[in-house]
DNA sequence: CTCTTTGCAG
DNA sequence: CTGCAAAGAG
């Protein structure tokens, strides 16, 4: 037995609304915690993952985990029967192969009763990758939607660029070319654990005296390599699930170890592809000096990580731009992909971008009591 | 020689979006009473018939009976050269091809004038089913409006119960089924009189008595065969014309002084939008809480027919559902002509739905000085 | 001829 | 921002 009550039909007709365009079936696996759902989007080029925690909903029983197949346009269709304040219940037995909604109005008599014929859905058992990132950006949801938008009309892909200097969207067509330039917000946009955030709330203790390290952008460029190289061997990757509250010093002094060998490669390119790309415009990357002391301080550790206490805060004000890094990143994706995840918007005012390079990007909308997420591998080469 | 001045051209705008897609041609049928409409929708199945009384018009003139042959196409293009408010007047002479209609700008010197130019139309005399009704329904237009555009997501076809549960709105489809199920609001459900019709006057001066009788909807599913019986001895069917009056039995009385002085033209239009366009933001414009008052209080009686002010509540409140049932009634249609006859919810917020087993449907949108009433025969059998 | 897509009005 | 109707494609 499965029940599910939900207080605004609504949440679900955004959901739906949010991955109709990038998945046709699915399976709502419910199971005791909530509703999880995972699926490839129908070219099997990216992946969504859905979360619904049973503490979103008015009430919540599910006995069994129990893997709900669905169409999702036929999903779609009955929801369109709900009005958004419906109280909205699911409902569906242990061997059911229906799935029974019921709407009901409230302040009025109306009941609405639905049975979604459910399917049998191979759950390809997604992996998803469990990566430590280089940068983490967060910012509004409907500017990520705006600017992915904005340059899909100009070509087919963009390139993002994580750097001190902020994070830019670039994107090439034959008509024009265009990018975005986010600056970050500074004393938000401290460096979490390593380089960035690590660094912001190092700096107030300790700062002065790293700046020598820092190196203020667009001084020599000479140094670059040097300054990843340190910023390397911290190796702090940021990572998607704790980071909230720690993102996480402690983890990362670990990591450094491990990881320095690791993947130097990688900064390396990135760092080629600016200057190469677009001489001028990435030129500055660097910049800022105030986001600066590469070196990360690690006294900054643990500590103030979340801001206190709520959650939204630390998605930070709704219009600002958050910006974690712990090495260049330079990434390129099919706008046609994000323009599809920024339709999530409608769900939460705040998303994030994690990025490493030449690993898939997350794009997450976390919301109180779910998620909402996005997988896409970066295009290589020209393609 | 044929005139009329109607007072507010939006009442003909609203009539022509409401059949256009029903209807390409048809005869405005003129005479002394008023202008009549009849045709049969494009592939014959459905029956349109539209009455403006000539009460409903500022000035209305026709010296003789006179068809006028139009091209609802045309004629709408013609109607869309007029503001809402503006004055329109219709003018023909007996022998002419043409109707001259001319737009009057109310506060300016703006005058339009138009001449379309008129057809014969072979006016295949319908025989529009003079039936008595085992059940009619009264309920908001744009809550059935909204009711059958979501079910006709899910199938073709609606069956339509009425019982004393209620009336329930099914449909079966591939994906899914569906169904909704509108309770009727007790007191005013009451089975009039004969049930239904022949009530209304009556209960002025006798309705408390009365109430005894009249079966809160969705009382005692147990007894219904009981009940069914007791009513059908009384036989009273429910008759179409008169009931116009009775919808509110209250306020009956009321209204035959009353909208004489009147125009009860269109009042309510607007009121309607509010439910089936968005949900959620229209739903504060009526502003609740006044509306509610579900059960009403007979101590209103005869007077509060109007409520204070503005609504039209005369066929209950706008959001009530009023039941009134000789016997179940059970009918499948066609979920595509319903949606096109709900359209008409544009011209007033309250529609009759009046049905007895095997007979067509008749739904029927009484406003003030005339109505527009639709007849579809029930699907037999699976198809 | 149907279905999908695109543009327009409320 | 949403649904609705006309137009283009399969």
């Amino acid at each position: 037995m499965f029940e599910a009550k939900l207080n605004e039909a609504s949440l679900l007709k955004k959901l739906l609304d949010a991955i109709k365009e990038l998945v046709t079936d699915a399976n709502f696996d419910c199971n005791e915690e909530g509703i999880n759902l995972q699926a490839m989007d129908n070219s099997h080029v990216a992946l969504v993952s859905v979360l619904l925690s049973h503490t979103g909903f008015k009430k919540y029983r599910c006995d069994r985990p129990i893997p709900l197949g669905v169409n999702i346009t036929s999903l779609q269709k009955v929801l369109r029967c709900a009005k958004d304040d419906d109280i909205c219940t699911l409902k569906s037995a242990d061997d059911a192969d229906i799935l029974n909604i019921v709407y009901e109005a409230k302040n009025t008599d109306r009941i609405s009763e639905y049975d979604l014929k459910l399917m049998d859905i191979d759950s390809d058992s997604l992996g998803i990758p469990d990566t430590d990132y280089d940068a983490r950006v967060i910012m509004s949801s409907s500017e990520f939607a705006r600017i992915v938008r904005d340059l899909s009309q100009l070509g087919e892909s963009v390139r993002i660029d994580v750097s001190k200097e902020g994070v830019r969207f670039g994107a090439d067509g034959e008509a024009a070319n265009g990018s975005v330039l986010l600056k970050g917000k500074g004393p938000i946009g401290k460096v979490s654990g390593g380089p960035v955030s690590g660094n912001s709330k190092g700096e107030e203790g300790s700062g002065d005296g790293e700046d020598e390290d820092a190196q203020p952008n667009g001084t020599g460029d000479g140094d670059e390599d040097e300054e990843d190289a340190e910023v390397k061997k911290e190796k702090t990757k940021i990572k998607k699930e704790k980071t909230d509250d720690d993102v996480d010093m402690d983890e990362d002094k670990d990591k450094d170890e491990d990881d320095e060998d690791g993947e130097p490669e990688v900064d390396n390119d990135d760092d080629d592809d600016d200057e190469e790309g677009s001489d001028s415009k990435k030129r500055k990357k660097k910049a800022k000096g105030s986001s600066k002391p590469a070196k990360k301080p690690k006294t900054s550790k643990g500590k103030g990580k979340r801001k206190s206490g709520n959650d939204s805060d630390d998605e930070g004000e709704v219009d600002s731009v958050i910006i974690e890094m712990n090495s260049h990143v330079s990434l390129t994706f099919s706008l046609k992909y994000l323009v599809n995840f920024s339709k999530t918007a409608n769900m939460h005012n705040r998303v994030q971008l994690y990025m490493s390079n030449d690993v898939p990007l997350l794009v997450s909308y976390d919301f109180g009591p779910g998620y909402v997420r996005y997988y896409l591998a970066p295009k290589i080469g020209d393609d």
